[in-house]
DNA sequence: CAGTGGTCTAGACCACGAA
DNA sequence: TCGTGGTCTAGACCACTGT
């Protein structure tokens, strides 16, 4: 009935995290094998495994195969701030972020053509930036703009991870955003975005779609973020207009 | 190299996620019990159980202790819609959720008093929301109101899920908010969590920060909902101010 | 009570990384 | 090559659910 009963897995995996905490092992250090953890707790190694695999859900320990397991940093959050989006001052870039793009011509596939409206097949630009800081990747964001809109080059630096070059070049070329929508939803991680994130920590999911003043979409991005090393911020200023109705 | 590379436990899960999907089995309706199915895979149960664990985690099984595993219904997404705040008129009510909400007096801890910018211990009011579908929680939203700002009372129904009418309380006493900030995050859920959830699946955290136009917090509130069966949605409309550069 | 999932064991073999 | 984590086995006992 009360869930904080705890299993053996669940008991290990509290004396590690306060070992931890405790400053028994310092960020980036190895930790002892799992056979000897297995040994020092006189549990079976799937048990140890389990324990840690609470850990590495929460960030504290990262796994390398054939390597051991390794405190992990604490490590600063990246922060996707869309407010920057839609404020005229570019966003001042994170220093410690090392991004790049590729850029693509490419045909709309099924899934991409409806959600930019339209025709499968329509030919569109697509860009996928990557930033990295560490030995990790922080964000992904594949973001497609169709030629029906603009014919888009590529961007200069310094990028930004979110695409934010782009909306600047679809100003420049007199495509004006008008609106966004964000839709955040969150998911565990494929096997892909598992080894790409080094964490097995839920995805933050950011889908934006921006249209211009006539409801066309000009543009369709998705973001990827590791859950436990990003967050997602909106500001949202109350549209005031002088009411008179001070009580 | 190549993380596709399937283990046995990842074989047998892909074989039940395409039998669930051809329709073995319907919506609600029991599958094998563990013990079976690691027979007719001719596996042992641990490993069936780690298929098992990956389909619980995509929200296509439900596990019942005591019970058997269950094929989920597939559900619609509870949607928190940030522009519904903003806007005047009032959220439309979703008829398909239960909500009841619980209202305490309480004094700041130290965490909730930072937050709202108030002395540890200060009086506020305390709602709890808790928003729910078929047998499972869909929301859970905490806010603090310091009593600085207002007395309020309890909420009329009919109530939403995430504290709108405390909002309309704050308008009748006078109290305008001029800006929030939400910071959405992504985490595991607790065990607590999951036994309300009902599932697994990352756990949506918005934690949402509303100021007047002094720049005082009136309202903190905390959401959180199941990755699985929520998503979170903001509209941002750029300040267009007719600018003259028509190309 | 019988049947179910939740946990744990003690060992085995494989895949990966560094020397 | 050797030490590491990744996976798997066959069986055991416990906790929960419904009869």
């Amino acid at each position: 009935m009360n869930p904080t009963m705890a299993g053996r897995y669940q008991t290990i995996a509290e004396d590690l995290r306060r070992l931890i905490a405790a400053g028994n092992w310092r960020a980036g250090e190895q930790l002892p094998s799992e056979a000897e953890l297995a040994s020092q707790y006189r549990a079976s190694r799937p048990t140890l495994r389990s324990a840690l695999d609470l850990l590495q859900a929460e960030g504290l320990v990262e796994k390398f195969h054939g390597r051991g397991n390794f405190v992990r940093r604490p490590g600063d959050r990246t922060v996707y701030d869309s407010a920057r989006h839609t404020s005229d001052r570019p966003s001042a870039p994170d220093s410690t972020l090392r991004v790049s793009v590729e850029v693509r011509r490419a045909k709309a596939s099924a899934g991409v053509a409806s959600l930019l409206q339209v025709q499968a097949g329509s030919p569109l630009t697509e860009y996928e930036y990557v930033s990295s800081a560490d030995t990790s990747v922080r964000s992904v964001t594949r973001l497609y703009v169709p030629h029906k809109v603009a014919r888009l080059g590529r961007p200069e630096a310094p990028l930004s991870p979110w695409g934010d070059n782009v909306r600047e070049l679809l100003t420049a070329a007199g495509v004006h955003v008008a609106s966004s929508v964000e839709r955040v939803t969150s998911r565990l991680p494929s096997a892909k975005e598992r080894e790409l994130f080094r964490s097995p920590a839920p995805v933050l999911v950011v889908e934006r779609t921006s249209r211009d003043v006539t409801g066309q979409v000009v543009e369709w991005a998705l973001l990827l973020l590791p859950g436990d090393r990003a967050e997602v911020l909106f500001t949202t200023r109350t549209h005031v207009v002088n009411r008179e109705e001070a009580g």
